[in-house]
RNA sequence: CGGGGCGUGGUGUCAACGGUAGCACGAGUGAUUUGGGAUCAUUUAGACAGGGUUCGAAUCCCUGCGCCCCGACCA
């Protein structure tokens, strides 16, 4: 793609109206737009990075025997009311609207009870599960407070998974799956070094223990103590002696950190299938419960994770598989060559952005360090007499002279 | 929801005593320039909204709205 078509531009300035450093490099470099506080816009070069980090997440749930399907945005009450969750002093980020008609209707921030609803015109029989079924959408959760960018929205992109399993082992069995499959989005994504499986809260879903797969970072909302040799974390609001004995875990291996929630998992038994009249029959012909789990991962939060740790001074480094595009060319007054490299390296595959903007040297390599795209590549007067492409990475300082050739085996391997 | 801070062109601004709304960036035009946000000329564009005090309000007061931060909350 061509710079000079891009209808963002970067700006110099951080914008005033915010402070976490994901929003400030994110707006800067033209990657989202504020519409509101806790509301943001995903520009085109915003939205490629979203999309990676999309498809990254649909194969590791494929991966997994998930089925993606898409439920809806609004919802009707009545399947709230079941389950006592419609309520405002049960559940008070709703948010509520109503039809023309007066009827009440709530704007998705979760679809426990819509996916238990649609699954119960399927599911009867023991021989139908374990099944899991996941979908990537936008949730809206009235939040009192918005922070931290795009960390803490009130309309954010989640990937929530829900499994139907026929007893606890069969459960057991399908979210130790998907544990090990959150831990490959992670590691992916460049943060599997710095991201715990962290026990927490069970919330209102169950007295269990749920998981949290905590990110370190110091912007990060909660405090977790981090047992380093058993990679494993337990969050503080659950950090007391007869958990940590439950756990197996010894306080004197614990270290405090700063750490944001970046995916997690709940045993949500069988209240929700209970609740909603949801039942199977089992081999013996008898009515038994389903149990559920739910599994989510924060798309957007990760974006902003991802931004928020992966940046220099200069601006972003996004990590080579969820970069807008591979390669960042840029032509200092020899566009016409550098057209030609273009062409060459997208017919390869490769996706570019051409900066055949006409702007001074330095402006381009201000913009391509804010941006953040992983590998610069150089077309000028300097570099074709030195015999090609000066290439250099985003998170390195040397760069290297090499011709068009060695160029696409580098990205290749 | 409690507390604090703030609201000036598209952006930024601890710019302006209650008295001519300034500067920089951006954007447009022309010229020069072309390896780290270059230079010159020129143009463009602004007080969150409503009310009040005052001869006069960006400035003081009230209400509303919005934004940020701390805390609580986070199913």
């Amino acid at each position: 793609m061509k710079q000079s078509q891009l209808f963002t531009k970067t700006k110099k300035e951080a914008p005033s109206d915010e402070v976490a450093k994901n929003a400030q490099l994110l707006i800067r470099a033209g990657f989202i737009h504020k519409e509101m506080a806790g509301v943001y816009a995903y520009m085109p070069l915003g939205l490629r990075v979203l999309e990676n980090i999309k498809r990254i997440v649909r194969e590791e749930m494929n991966a997994v025997g998930g089925q993606e399907l898409m439920m809806t945005t609004l919802q009707p009450k009545e399947i709230w009311e079941k389950t006592g969750r419609w309520d405002d002093a049960k559940v008070d980020n709703w948010f509520k609207t109503k039809l023309v008609n007066g009827t009440e209707l709530g704007v998705g921030l979760t679809h426990e009870e819509p996916i238990v609803d649609a699954v119960s015109n399927y599911l009867n029989s023991y021989k139908g599960m374990p099944f899991s079924v996941y979908q990537i959408q936008n949730k809206f959760r009235n939040e009192k407070r918005a922070k931290s960018g795009i960390l803490r929205g009130r309309e954010f992109l989640m990937k929530d998974m829900y499994t139907f399993c026929k007893d606890q082992e069969q459960h057991e069995q399908e979210y130790e799956k998907i544990v090990a499959a959150y831990h490959r989005v992670y590691a992916r994504l460049g943060l599997g070094e710095i991201t715990y499986r962290t026990y927490a809260d069970g919330g209102i879903f169950t007295p269990r223990f749920s998981d949290e797969f905590q990110t370190l970072t110091e912007v990060g909302e909660d405090t977790i103590y981090v047992d380093e040799k058993k990679r494993i974390a337990i969050n503080e609001e659950i950090l007391t002696d007869e958990n940590l004995k439950k756990l197996g875990l010894d306080r004197n291996d614990l270290v405090a950190k700063k750490g944001v929630e970046v995916g997690n998992t709940f045993h949500l038994e069988s209240k929700y299938t209970d609740a909603l009249d949801l039942f199977y029959i089992d081999e013996k012909g008898e009515k038994q419960s389903i149990l559920m789990g739910c599994y989510g991962i924060g798309v957007s939060r990760l974006m902003g994770v991802v931004a928020e740790l992966f940046s220099d001074d200069k601006g972003l480094v996004w990590p080579e598989n969820v970069a807008p595009f591979a390669v960042h060319l840029l032509s200092l007054g020899q566009d016409e060559e550098t057209e030609k490299i273009c062409i060459e390296l997208e017919k390869n595959g490769i996706e570019v952005l051409f900066d055949d903007r006409d702007a001074q040297a330095g402006a381009k390599f201000a913009d391509s360090d804010l941006i953040g795209i992983p590998c610069r590549v150089v077309v000028s007067k300097k570099s074709l007499a030195a015999g090609g492409l000066e290439v250099k990475m985003r998170n390195e300082s040397e760069s290297k002279i090499m011709t068009v050739e060695e160029l696409l085996q580098m990205l290749k391997k």
